[in-house]
DNA sequence: GAAATGATGTGAAACAATTCACAAAATACA
DNA sequence: TGTATTTTGTGAATTGTTTCACATCATTTC
């Protein structure tokens, strides 16, 4: 019954992310020790929480001394396995998938997009950094970089039927932008991201907001994810 | 202290998503009667959660006869105010600005966006059906259109800049792309999407599960958000 | 039309996440 | 050196969410 659900991005794995884009931004300004409600203040969430959630990753700061910035940082990235390069292959070229072979926060961050993939000879011409192939060349460039990560950004109708083929050849992640339900065995990672549904939430909201309008209920209304 | 964190998108109106694309499927197939263990099973939560969900919203079933598929969508559609037609404008037309310009999704759930921005004269010219401005001109638009949410586009470094001027302009929500924790006032909502986050954290589940290999562990590391 | 069935809806219980409260340790300073 | 101060780290308490268990009711069946 709960074949496909997948239980993923534990809320203080979101944070983490949270915490290392204020720790990133603080080292630029050359701050050196940052101190849990220096982050805290940053990221709107409490100090005990910044806590708490270091304790779970096994982060260890100084009494009265805090926490290096350099160190920190360090630690974060190699929960993210950022020492290592991970290699990407993108299927789907249409216009979302275009823009994220040029997306340079990928690169930066060690994310390398090795290749691309359409279904269409038409697309599979479009000028980039990034070769652009034919679907039937998945497996050559799968087996050659070992890759275990996909991003998916093909139509909605064919997103289950390359699913089933990038599972086959041993994809463990997929970034999955089709508004679909893809269907996976167990130890495969699927992350939905869907551009209509957070832009909807948005105007969901501003509409409660109007509809509120300043009242002490709005606290109400948002409970659930932190941003 | 906590000036700039919002709650926003509790978990059930996040799986009131997952149960809509379910009954928009079910719609097409010619499925004219739901009940809540169908779309349990569909989006892999509980038939209890679905209730209790639904029970959130104020929506009823009928003791035997489950859901009537069509009202059930039709209540979902209000919930997300999807009957008004929602003016969005669109800042910075960099690659992914042009992508989201040329969503079609948007378009199908009534969310149009009615116009485009740029600080590049240059970006200004690219062929679109939608109007491409420079941002002095965001008054005029925001006024006719009576816009209240902007779709955020832009680098890092300029995000909250935009913002500021957004927000003085009347702006109640913002889709944000660029990797900043935006500080607004309280009743702006923020709804921030870092496509670098979602890979990275498909990259360290997929490490979890390799180090992991198959255990029972995994649903430990799993839980948190439902996908 | 009475009994059996199958679904909803919801308090109560169990579980999970966050906040509180404070001991412990490191530093600063007299 | 000793006392005051500041910050971490974490059990305990609280708050929030999900699951359980079952009363309720509409429908079907006999």
């Amino acid at each position: 019954m709960k074949q496909f659900t997948k239980y993923i991005i534990k809320n203080s794995l979101k944070r983490i992310f949270l915490y290392r884009a204020c720790l990133s931004r603080l080292k630029l300004m050359g701050v050196e020790k940052v101190f849990s409600y220096t982050l805290a203040n940053e990221t709107g969430v409490t100090s005990e929480q910044v806590r708490k959630d270091f304790s779970e990753f096994g982060i260890k700061g100084n009494k009265k001394g805090g926490y290096n910035t350099n160190e920190l940082l360090e630690v974060m990235e190699n929960i993210f396995h950022r020492n290592k390069e991970h290699n990407i292959i993108l299927i789907g070229m249409g216009n979302l998938g275009i823009a994220l072979s040029k997306h340079s926060q990928f690169i930066q961050r060690n994310m390398n997009i090795v290749a691309t993939f359409d279904i269409d000879p038409f697309k599979q011409k479009v000028r980039s950094d990034i070769p652009v192939y034919s679907l039937s060349r998945l497996k050559e460039i799968i087996d050659r970089f070992k890759v275990k990560v996909a991003i998916l950004a093909v139509p909605e109708i064919s997103a289950q039927e390359v699913t089933d083929e990038l599972v086959r050849l041993g994809i463990k992640g997929i970034v999955n932008f089709a508004p679909v339900l893809l269907k996976v065995p167990q130890d495969v990672i699927i992350n939905n991201v869907n551009l209509c549904n957070e832009l909807e939430s948005v105007i969901y909201y501003v509409h409660q907001q109007i509809k509120a309008d300043g009242s002490k209920n709005l606290e109400l209304l948002y409970k659930g994810m932190k941003y």
